[in-house]
DNA sequence: CTATTAAATGCGACTAAGTTGCAATTGAAT
DNA sequence: ATTCAATTGCAACTTAGTCGCATTTAATAG
């Protein structure tokens, strides 16, 4: 069905959530992604369902071991949880891009994501 | 059909764009709020078809007077453009606040819009 | 290793914000 | 007042995401 890797599924296990083949698949593809994905986006690599991708992504935020934010396309984007950082989403071409070099604190508040959009350095005239 | 206001009215002859209720009306309500609004929060005041307020938003937004941005309930909300600020989103209970005290620069970016998610002072424990 | 059972999967039907086509209406300009 | 393009309102549509339910799978106990 889908592909194995022992990384990822320690990363499961260390949940106490059940180590099924579709987890495994999600969490390896978002790994090897680097970026954020979308639903339409893992559906290229791994025919799976959209109510069991959506659910495993919901159990997998409520595990803290992903992120999500939505972009300019209407669709939610996903992303193995690492170190904090923004993302920039250009309102022109729609591509993503994880900002690492900015940091936003404010007090009393706790920030989970952080979003910025606008125009990309390859879309300006 | 909906109240007027000669303010508001000199904002739209400003555009070169038609002056009509729809317009006054979705500008004046926008205006009183002061904080962005979606539309099911401005048919509470007026009724207004939906195809309409959505087209006229897209005309003030392609005429450079409102900002926009979508929330956590998955509703885009409006809100006139002033001086640029960032919004704060709760995922808890998805309050909007705006932050006027930072800023966010990016080189060779064009920013429009910033989005911070977490949980609002209130919603700590 | 097999039986048990709670959790996970996949399908189809559904939801709801936002969009579109089109006929009727309105507002700016002559 | 007349004209005509722009705007409005309705209904039908689109689409990402959700939900109910019958079937399957993974963890556990025996």
């Amino acid at each position: 069905m889908y592909e194995h890797n022992t990384k990822i599924k320690k990363l499961i296990k260390d949940k106490n959530i059940k180590l099924t083949t579709a987890r495994v698949a999600i969490l390896e593809i978002l790994e090897k992604a680097k970026k954020p994905l979308s639903y339409e986006d893992i559906k290229v690599d791994i025919s799976m369902d959209k109510a069991t991708f959506y659910r495993n992504i919901a159990k997998f935020e409520k595990e803290d071991m992903i992120n999500s934010f939505e972009s300019n396309d209407k669709k939610r984007y996903f992303e193995l949880k690492k170190e904090p950082h923004a993302h920039f989403i250009c309102m022109e071409c729609n591509s993503i891009q994880c900002i690492k070099n900015i940091d936003i604190t404010l007090p009393n508040y706790e920030i989970y994501n952080v979003t910025i959009n606008g125009k990309c350095p390859d879309c300006q005239i």
